[in-house]
Formats: C-alpha cells, structure tokens, sequence
DNA sequence: GAGCACTGC
C-alpha cells in the first residue's frame, strides 16, 4: 500500500515536471488582445464579399452569396450551443476569488456568460432560416418520421416502360442473332459455361420470387452470365425497357473488368448507349438508363441510396460475392431486406460461394438457392502430415516445440491451464493413432508430436520448393505467407540457395506494398524451361490472378485486422485461415490445367478452423456506419444494426458513437448535428472530413486536402525489399526535419506536381520510391473533395488551388493546427526520447506505453521541440504502434482539443494556472495567456457554428468581425512554444527513471 | 526497426 502510494506520488510529480508552460510573450499578448477587441467592437460578421478576399478577381457566385447570408432572426436547430467546451473550474471560483491574486480573479471574471453573449453576438442580427439549415432541419425531421413508421409506400411509381425502346431493342437482337458474325461466336463460348444450362431455371427462379440465391464456385461464369440472362429475358419478351440490372461488386478492378467482359460478349463497347457499363468511384462508363446492365462497387450503391430511397430506376439488384462479408454488402443487405418491402416489384439476387448459401437465404426469409457447378480443374490437396512423410522433414531446433510456457498462475487458472494443456496432448495422440493406422512412418509422427505449429517453418516451404522444382509438373508456384517479413526471409532462403538461379527461376514478391505489385512479369508466362515461384499476401487470393499457377504452397496463417473494443484499439495479427480460405487459395492452382495445393498444417489443426472469416462488420470501427445510417434517414442506431446478418458487439457500437459525440458529429439526443451532417456527405472517416472543412476555412486548403486524401486512401510511397534504407532516407530528406509525416506526405505531392510540370515526374517518382498509380488517385481524389466542398458551399470555385482557399497553404504551423482540429483526440505525449538503440515511448489518454512506427519521419528523430503530437492510426502488432505524426505545439490543443478545465487551486509557482484539456492533456499557463486562449475560443467555436450552418469561404478583410478573429485565432495557434533544454535533457533521463 | 486486403454520387 505505502508503495503503492509512493509510486503514484512520484508518478505526479514527473507529470508536473513534465508540463510544458503556455505563456505568450507581452508583446503578443497585446497583439491578441487588440484583434480580440476590435473583433468586438466590430458590428457585423458578416463576409462582405466586395471588399475582401486574399484574390481581387475572386467572386461569391450568387447562389452561394445568398446561401451564406440569411437576412436576421433566430436560428432553430437543435443544439444551438457549441456543447464541446466547458470551462469547469466555474464551481472552485469562490474559494479561488479570496485565495489567489488579482490576476486569476479578473481570469475568471464574467466568463459564465462569456459563451452565451458571443453566441448570441452573432446571430441575433440573422433573420430568417439559411438554406443549410431548412435542409438540415428537415432531414432531421425526416429521420425522426421514420423511426416511428414506415415511410409512405406510394412514392414509388413503378418503372416506367417505353414501348419504342422495347421495340428497338428487340429488333437489334434477333438483328445481332441473324447477321452478326462475332456476336454469335461469342454466343457458342457462352453456351460452354456451366450456368448457361441453367438459363431457363434462372431466369424462370428469379422471376417467380424477389430473392434468389445463386451459389457456385469460381468458374461457373454467374457473375457474367446471371445479369444477362435476365436483360435477355425481358428484350426477348418485348419489354426491355422495364429492365435494369444491377450488379455490385467488392472490388474496384473487378467492376470495371467483368463489365468490359459482358460488353466483348455482347460485341460492344462498355458505355455511352450500350446495354452494359460500369461504375466506381472517380471513373464510370454509364450504360443507357433502361434495358442494360450495370456494374458497380458496393460504395457506389450506397451512395445512390442517398439522393434516390427506392433505387427507382433499378428492376434487379445482383449483390456478387456476399460470402466475403465486407462491411458495405453487410450493411447493403440490412438496408436491401427493408426496401423490398417497399418496393414489392424489386428483385434482389445474391451470389455465393457453396460453402454457406443457406446462410443468406434464412436472412431473407427462405429464399430459394440455385447452385451452378463450377468448372474447375481438379486440384490434388496435402495435408502437412502428407509433406513431412512426402519429404522426410526434419525441422530446425526454432521449430521444435518449446515447454508450454508456464504463465504465473495460481489455484483454479492454474489448474484449468494444466487441464487444457492436458487436453491438447490428448487430442494430439489420439490424431497421430489415426494417421499411424493409415500408414504413416513413426518419424513422421514424430516430427508431428514436436512440431511447434504456432510458427512457419519457412525451410520447410523452401524444402518442399525444391521438391516440386525436381519432380513437379512445369508451371508456376504459388506460396500464400502472411506478411511482409515472411515474403522478405522466405526470398532470402531462396537467394541464398544456389540451385534458385535467375537463369532457371524468376522469384516475384507480391505484397501491396511493394513495387512489384505493378509489374507485368507476374502474369506473364517465363520462357520454357523457367519456373516462376510468387510469394504473396492473401492479396493473391482474390485480388491477383496469375493464370498459369500449378502448384499452391499454403501456409494456412493470415493476418487479419481486428478491433478490440473493451481496450479500444485496432490489431493485426496473424491467425489460421478459415477453410473458405483454405478453399479459394486451393482453388488458385487449378486454373489451367490440373493442379495440386500443399497446405502446411494438419487434419488436427484443420478440423479447429472456422468456416469462414470473421465478417468485417464484426471487427472494425463503427463511426462511418452510423453516420450513413443517420444520413440515409434509417432511424436510431442500435435498432438499425441489430437487424444486420451479424450484429456488432453493442460494446464496439457504443464506443463509436461516442467518439462520433467527441468530435461534435452527433449531439447527445444521437442526431446529426450540423458538422455531423457535412462529415456524413464526406468519402472520408469523420475525423478526416473535419479536417478537410478545417483546412477550407483557415485558407490552406490544398495541403491538407493531399495529406486528407493520403490518409483515407494509402500514402504513395513503395516499400522496396531491398532498398529500404534508401528509402527512409529519401522521406527524411522531403520531411526536412519538419517532424511531421503528414507535411511530409503535402510535400512529397507538391513535389511530383512540380516535376510533372517539368515532364521529370518519371524520375522523382523513381527517385522517391513512389507510386504514380497512387499518387494520379490522390489528385483525382482531391479533385472530388474540391467538387464536394463546392457542393456544400465553402468553396467558391471547384480549384483546390485558388488563392481564396490557400492564403495560409505555406504556413506549417497552421497546417499542424488543422491537423489537430481533425484529428484530435488521437493524441500522444512524448514520454522517453530514444537513446542508444532504445525506441522512443509515447503515451497516450489510454495507454501508457506506444512507440512510432519505424516508417514515421520521428522514428529516429533525437529531437523535439514540442512534447505533444497528434496521429492518425494506433494499431497494434508486435507492439502499439503510431503509424503516422506530427508534432504540434500547445497552442491547437488548447484551441482545438476538447473540454478545457482548469484548477485554480492548484496555482503552481510563478502565479502559474494549471490548465488541461479532457483532463489529461496538462498545462501550465500563465494567467494572461490563459484567458486569451479562454475567450479567443468561446468566440471562434461561435464562429465555427456559424460557418458551419452558413457555409461559405472565409472573409479575411481584418476590418469584418470574421476576418479579425480568424487572424486573432491564427496568430494565438501558430505561436511556436519550444520545450527548453532543461525540458529536453529531462525526456532523455526518463528512461533511467523507471 | 516494421508494413493482410478492400472501399466511397
């Protein structure tokens, strides 16, 4: 107990020391202090267009004008207040007024109504509601309706059918059948399909009910052939117009793919006035509106659900690949189950995988399942115990298992552990009598009985290579590993191994990550007599295809991201496959020719995997679900999602939603408050979209927009096997000690633009280790963000790079500052700085121990400036990692963060005020300084409202109220505050501390 | 000293 006590004491007293103390000097106090007073004395906030703005020629288009400025009145809408900031020292401040001097007595005069008169400041002069807010107040109304009763069923017309289409459409196909050569060609490939015998049934099944389930394996052509089964149905009987189907797909590559495949089957082209096309994000290829076929991504879908609730136009949905269970087609299916209700007319027909199509159709109240053979070749499948016997393995010592470690427990947990281990010893002798009756060596059994299967035995991989090198069939080898440190060692084994010449052997690494993803040679044939041997992540389980694979070497671990919510973090870790991946990664050798799959764990082990994995919905945050919900209008949350196939833990559910209440999206009644309500239009993660409306507001617009699009989408750069030093030394050299990774990613882009203006973009891409696929998908990307900001009036021009927006685009401390406004509260406090090889330690509000990814610019960094930082992703691997910062000095955190409080009792020396932002973010500030911070915020948190409900570029004019508190604001968050040396030295002897 | 894979009018 007394150490106890005395470890907590020193516990508080290293956090006092470790404060860093937020005091302005006189001279800038004065110069805050007189913006804060003109802004005061200032009438009106009103933007005046005409006189303001950074750019002379930039002009408010008259729609957007009007929007931004509603005559005068009082606002309705809901929370009327900023909620996010209290100022809860208030209740100590009778005690504080007789005890502390005059300065901390003045410190908290007046300020219970502070935020109430500034509030009031800047609406009582508007009249009227603006645009934004009768929509946002009616979409608010409408999602309340529908809590309490179905929506009106008669909005629905019905499809609309155009006789002089049927018509035409109609003769141009007995036309195609009659005259045209290739089409018919095409007509006799099809007919060799296995679905294609099924015609009849399927289009007579799909007819007669609104839910079909289709399952069949890879192969069996249902993701080509269902679709235009049933547009031929409906031209063939004279009413093509009366069909549009709709087929969604998981995956980007394979929208546009198998659409361009269906297209070359029909002898046309995907888009303009054809009967197929395709849609994904940032790029389309429309077909006609009636009478064809579409292909899109599940993302899309649910975004035409926003503006059209009945998907008016479509006769049939085609939901592909739902035994994969990604979060959009779970959560598509929740929405689909509802609509067909209310659209009596819609057919919805799901396609699956064999394994568990009855799973889908219990959902959907019985529907019938139709399976369709696959046509495969026959894939020959070992087991390890079959390899071990096949090979007469020995592992190395490393692999041998060790003595189960005793955990320190004690009494009942120690003797279930006993038990259970006990138990697998069992399991195991009882497995190996069976193999021994079917004829298995006893070395065999042997190495079974020590095997430690908890690890890969990449030897082994490489041993059962050579093996198959000898006396396998010609074609190319395929090693599923989970990760990219078993790609790297498994290489290396095989360099190293002089019988892998390059002149017998091309050995490709796959991994997205790395540069080869983009290269030819892996699906291309090697020239006879060369063998070609991939080693890939599950991305080669359905995302690449390489055809001419014989031999299939599965490791059966894959790592697989998690989300614990009880500790509130993300994990990847590696795990058994389920058996469905087993399945896919053997079906991945017998596309050419007949094949065989070598999977490296036993009968034992197999009969302990699940049959499929965990779905998405069941292991990821929460927060961009629950926007959409609340965007769609589909009512409450928790009952919403609790008719999803599988429901969320309400654990995992309820942390989301409070982050979604942190960052002041949805209000304490669970609605969409008005940032909220932009934040749900937005392609990003909540706190990414509040950090692209950030970077509109304070003019730095385009930075921001690259570092936000990097974020959501990936950072640009390769990770290449054998340069990687070089590498990290070429990021260091763009961050230019900036001690920011997302400068560095602004800077990294900026930089490419330039070269490509200088036609050099080839070389820096080269020389930077990046990628040009990715970095043309963040611009188009940007593009969007631009057109959306645009659409939702704080932008006045879809440029990103017009002056109006990017005033303050080269101020980096300001961009920091937007930083942290998105991305707080991920934040983390620099406890030991790194010293002889020992990384630097972080923590966190909840976790005391994180370190930064080694790919982060601050890995190695021996220096700071502040104490604090702010991150994107925590994750958890080998360790807690922060995979991306940027240091950040006190300054946004006060301004930005969340709920201030300060302790007046606690003065500190040198008339110091202890101020702390949600309580764990710890400061100290001098009096002065602190009320600045204090006021400076009431006012510009009803700024941010107002802006936010009458969204519009910012005027800079420094003579508007708008304008002089945004300058006030910038020059308080841009105030750089080093840590002293005495500070820095004090990081480094932590680590002697503890 | 380390990076499964997808997706968004």
């Amino acid at each position: 107990m007394w150490y106890a006590q005395k470890s907590k004491q020193k516990t508080q007293e290293r956090e006092e020391r470790e404060k860093m103390v937020v005091t302005l000097d006189k001279e800038h106090e004065r110069e805050i202090s007189r913006l804060l007073r003109d802004f005061k004395h200032e009438d009106s906030i009103r933007p005046q267009p005409s006189q303001s703005y950074a750019d002379p020629n930039h002009q408010i288009p008259a729609s957007k004008a009007s929007k931004g400025h509603p005559k005068t009145g009082f606002i309705s809408f809901d929370s009327p207040k900023p909620k996010h900031i209290r100022w809860v020292s208030e209740i100590k401040k009778e005690s504080a007024g007789a005890s502390n001097g005059d300065a901390v007595d003045k410190f908290y005069k007046d300020m219970d109504d502070y935020q109430e008169e500034a509030y009031e400041e800047l609406y009582k002069r508007e009249e009227g509601e603006s645009d934004f807010i009768a929509e946002f107040n009616s979409h608010n109304e409408a999602n309340r309706r529908s809590q309490e009763s179905l929506p009106d069923m008669m909005a629905f017309q019905g499809i609309q059918r155009v006789k002089s289409l049927d018509q035409s459409l109609l003769d141009d196909h007995h036309h195609k059948l009659t005259n045209d050569q290739t089409f018919r060609e095409m007509q006799d490939i099809r007919r060799k399909l296995p679905s294609y015998k099924m015609q009849k049934d399927i289009v007579r099944v799909v007819q007669e009910n609104q839910v079909t389930v289709i399952s069949g394996e890879t192969g069996c052509g249902k993701t080509t052939q269902v679709a235009q089964f049933i547009l031929d149905d409906f031209i063939t009987r004279g009413m093509g117009s009366m069909c549009r189907v709709v087929c969604t797909q998981p995956r980007r590559i394979s929208a546009i793919s198998v659409a361009e495949r269906v297209a070359e089957e029909r002898n046309e082209r995907c888009g303009k006035e054809n009967s197929v096309g395709y849609q994904i994000r940032l790029e389309s290829q429309l077909p006609r509106k009636k009478g064809s076929i579409l292909y899109c991504t599940t993302g899309i879908m649910l975004k035409w659900l926003l503006s059209d609730n009945y998907l008016q136009d479509t006769s049939h949905i085609i939901l592909d690949e739902v035994h994969e269970r990604d979060l959009l087609c779970d959560f598509l299916m929740v929405i689909l189950k509802d609509l067909l209700v209310q659209r009596p007319d819609l057919k919805l027909v799901l396609m699956s995988a064999t394994l568990n199509a009855e799973q889908f159709s219990e959902y959907f109240g019985n529907a019938p399942m139709m399976n369709i053979p696959g046509f495969t070749y026959p894939v020959k499948e070992y087991l390890l115990e079959d390899v071990i016997q096949m090979l007469t393995y020995h592992p190395s010592e490393f692999h041998i298992k060790r003595k189960p470690q005793q955990k320190r427990l004690y009494g009942k947990k120690r003797y279930e552990q006993m038990e259970e281990q006990m138990r697998e010893e069992e399991e195991m002798e009882q497995f190996l009598a069976t193999l021994s009756a079917k004829g298995y060596s006893s070395d065999t059994l042997e190495t079974l009985r020590n095997v430690d299967n908890t690890r890969i035995d990449l030897d082994l991989v490489a041993e059962l290579i050579r093996h198959i090198s000898m006396q396998g069939d010609e074609g190319a080898i395929l090693v599923f590993v989970p990760g990219w440190e078993e790609i790297k060692t498994l290489k290396q084994i095989l360099d190293k191994d002089g019988m892998f010449s390059p002149d017998m052997f091309r050995i490709i690494p796959l991994h997205s990550l790395m540069p080869t993803i983009n290269q030819k040679q892996v699906f291309q044939r090697p020239p006879p007599g060369v063998r070609k041997i991939v080693i890939a992540t599950n991305i080669a389980e359905t995302s690449i295809t390489i055809d001419d694979v014989v031999h299939v070497i599965d490791t059966g671990k894959i790592k697989m991201k998690d989300f614990n919510p009880e500790k509130n973090i993300a994990t990847l870790l590696p795990r058994w496959v389920s058996r469905a991946n087993a399945r896919q990664r053997r079906g991945r050798a017998g596309r050419v020719q007949p094949g065989v799959c070598y999977h490296l764990y036993t009968g034992l082990d197999e009969s302990k995997f699940d049959d499929y994995q965990l779905p998405e919905i069941l292991r990821t945050r929460l927060e961009e679900l629950c926007l959409q919900i609340k965007l769609l209008k589909l009512g409450k949350i928790e009952p919403f999602i609790r008719k999803a196939m599988q429901v969320p833990s309400m654990e995992a559910l309820h942390v989301s939603i409070q982050l979604l209440e942190d960052i002041n999206a949805l209000d304490d009644n669970e609605d969409l408050t008005p940032l909220g309500y932009h934040l749900a239009k937005m392609p990003v993660d909540p706190q990414t979209g509040k950090m692209i409306l950030y970077g509109a507001l304070f003019g730095c617009l385009d930075p921001i927009l690259t570092i936000a699009a990097s974020l959501s989408f990936k950072d640009a750069f390769y990770i290449p096997m054998e340069e990687q030093k070089k590498a990290d030394q070429q990021r260091q050299e763009l961050a230019d000690g900036c001690r920011s990774d997302h400068i560095m990613l602004a800077r990294a882009f900026s930089g490419w633009e330039e070269a490509k203006q200088r036609g050099t973009d080839r070389h820096y891409c080269y020389n930077y280790f990046l990628s040009a696929n990715t970095l043309k998908m963040l611009s188009d990307m940007k593009r969007q963000f631009a057109d959306l900001l645009l659409e939702l009036g704080f932008l006045s021009n879809r440029n990103a790079k017009h002056p109006s927006v990017n005033a303050n685009s080269g101020n980096d401390e300001l961009i920091r500052a937007v930083l942290c406004a998105g991305l707080y509260p991920n934040v983390a406090k620099l406890r030991k700085l790194g010293k002889g090889g020992r990384p630097t330690v972080l923590s966190t509000k909840t976790e005391r121990k994180v370190c930064i990814h080694p790919k982060s610019v601050n890995a190695n960094e021996k220096e700071f400036e502040s104490r604090w930082f702010i991150f994107h992703l925590k994750m958890k691997t080998t360790n807690v990692y922060l995979y991306d910062l940027s240091e950040t000095s006190p300054f946004p955190l006060l301004f930005f963060g969340g709920m201030i409080s300060s302790d007046v009792g606690k003065q500190s020396a040198q008339s110091l005020v202890p101020v702390s932002v949600d309580e764990w973010i710890d400061f100290n500030a001098s009096p002065a300084t602190a009320k600045i911070v204090k006021e400076l915020r009431y006012e510009f948190d009803a700024l941010l409202e107002y802006k936010i409900t009458h969204p519009c570029v910012t005027d800079w004019n420094p003579r508007s109220k708008e304008g002089a508190l945004m300058r006030a604001i910038i020059s308080l968050i841009t105030t750089e505050m080093k840590i002293t040396t005495e500070e820095h030295k004090q990081m480094t002897q932590n680590y002697d501390d503890d």
